[in-house]
DNA sequence: GCTTTGACTCTCG
DNA sequence: TCGAGAGCCAAAG
């Protein structure tokens, strides 16, 4: 593992606790790391080295079952459409860009 | 040590 | 329902 800020640790860390199927937001990751510091979830997130493109093996972070705080789909670095059919491909079921059964896809952390 | 930036969130019109 | 503006936090320069 190489080094990395310690906000960013704990953010993989929880992102790596969401089942498959689930997803979480940006706002709960950073309440659960005791801080609001939403935007510095979605930085450590877009820096991840842990990508699901990128790293398949066990150390992947599931970036793309982060949403927004009301489940629409915001910023991911390989488009919105990629994110959205990744969530699909989860049991997902998203239109136009936003999480139908979110209530019920949200991960309880 | 201050300034800039960003995969966010909230509020208002 | 949607778009624009302001606020917040942490990391990098």
């Amino acid at each position: 593992m190489g080094k990395m800020p310690k906000f960013y640790g704990r953010v993989y860390k929880l992102c790596r606790k969401v089942p498959k199927g689930k997803v979480t937001t940006y706002k709960a990751l950073a309440k659960k790391l005791g801080s609001k510091a939403y935007r510095a979830v979605g930085t450590a997130m877009n820096k991840n080295p842990y990508g699901i493109l990128r790293c398949k093996g066990k150390n992947m972070v599931p970036c793309h079952r982060v949403v927004g705080s009301n489940g629409h789909l915001v910023g991911f670095a390989h488009g919105l459409k990629k994110k959205a059919e990744l969530l699909k491909k989860e049991g997902i079921r998203i239109k136009n860009n936003r999480i139908e059964d979110f209530d019920k896809v949200l991960a309880n952390l």
